[in-house]
DNA sequence: GAAAGTGTGGTTTAATAAAACCACGGTATC
DNA sequence: GATACCGTGGTTTTATTAAACCACACTTTC
């Protein structure tokens, strides 16, 4: 992938990690005991610094309790073929 | 992530890509093409032998004209909390 | 039977995600 | 001002993904 639509990518990933975990209410710390994920790299998923893999997306997903697919849930304008 | 729910993520993400590349009737190798993915790879997503990034996944979604939340819209009912 | 396409599975290298740490400054709350 | 929680950002080690190859057996088509 062209590294600029990758990193549009993490950073749309980031927008919706960011915005379902305010959603709850949870803060990094918090989320991060319910997501067995270190608290000190839920935020370098949300600025889109890390592409993660899919089973740190669904441990991301279980402790939000969303369904794995609401955190791709983004707008897919910018991923189109030129 | 329990290995054992990391598996069965996995295998589930690798369904749902199985399922779409048949639907679009494309062989690993065409899909390949279209993803800017080597083909040898494809197969391991498929049967869940690569916890991928999501920059692969938005390449394959790209790929198969589909959104990237399609290749995560499997059932969940196995992912829930003990 | 030669050529082309296919699924399969193995290997290797470099890049990087995962995971676990730590330290700092800020803000409440007591 | 002590305690507790928070966001932030940095580091380090290990595991593994990405990516690129290759070879083989099987079909199908010419």
């Amino acid at each position: 992938m062209q590294s600029k639509k990758k990193k549009e990518a993490l950073v749309q990933f980031g927008k919706r990690l960011s915005y379902l975990r305010k959603a709850k209410k949870l803060s990094f710390r918090q989320l991060a005991v319910l997501c067995d994920v270190d608290y000190s790299n839920i935020k370098k998923f949300e600025k889109g610094e890390k592409n993660i893999t899919i089973a740190t997306l669904m441990e991301l997903a279980i402790g939000l309790g969303v369904h794995p697919k609401e955190l791709l849930n983004f707008p897919d304008d910018f991923l189109h073929r030129d």
